[in-house]
DNA sequence: AAACTTTGTTACGAAAAGTAAGTAAGTGAT
DNA sequence: ATCACTTACTTACTTTTCGTAACAAAGTTT
């Protein structure tokens, strides 16, 4: 495997560029919520869900915490680490709302 | 499919988190260059970035000049679009020259 | 025409994503 | 005590994407 040109940048793409990690951070960067709620916020089904969280847990970025109420409660929420990432999830939110256009996507009929 | 909270938001999300996306910016961010430049500077193989170079051109974010001199020269290099990503690549860039330590990778013996 | 360069493409096995159904733990109703 | 109900996952299976290596097009020099 050939060596770029900065490790520490490629590791954290690695991370930030799994598959609806940035988008979990978005929702998480509005505060702590358990399982359904980023389940049914985001496009992204349940398996998918528990691994990233699984993952982000084991990367410092997310944290889980286990209310046993009734029925169980989980809620998860940004370690400082994750809260670090704000500017990364803003600077993409305004590039896309200044780039992106929805012309091929959902909201056209 | 669900739908998300941010449509623009997870179009752009979609863009950026295809792996090599965002350090095929960051090299191109540093001035145009060419196919086997790039993939030097990269642990990409040729086939990856010819498909994300296909994409980013299709997306208006990076454009393709073809320099028929002998051997053939093609030098890629950002649109205004790509330009802009620029935000987001700096962020992820201090994110992670910040939060991530490099305990398990090639650096390490 | 054979060899060389750059810029790709093709073929194929491995890994990750997507979908749908099922499981586990706990409660409350019958 | 058992059945249904909730949340939070897990398993099984199919489709898409990735990764490696070998090969091809276009033009040039030998």
């Amino acid at each position: 495997m050939k060596s770029g040109c900065c490790p520490k940048l490629e590791k954290g793409t690695q991370l930030i560029s799994k598959r609806w990690t940035i988008l979990i951070i978005h929702q998480l960067l509005s505060g702590p919520q358990r399982f359904c709620n980023i389940e049914s916020a985001l496009p992204i089904s349940g398996k998918l869900l528990s691994e990233r969280l699984k993952e982000l847990e084991q990367e410092g970025i997310v944290h889980r915490a286990v209310y046993p109420e009734t029925p169980v409660r989980i809620e998860y929420s940004l370690t400082d680490k994750g809260q670090a990432l704000e500017g990364v999830v803003k600077e993409l939110e305004d590039w896309s709302s200044e780039w992106i256009s929805l012309d091929n996507c959902e909201g056209k009929s």
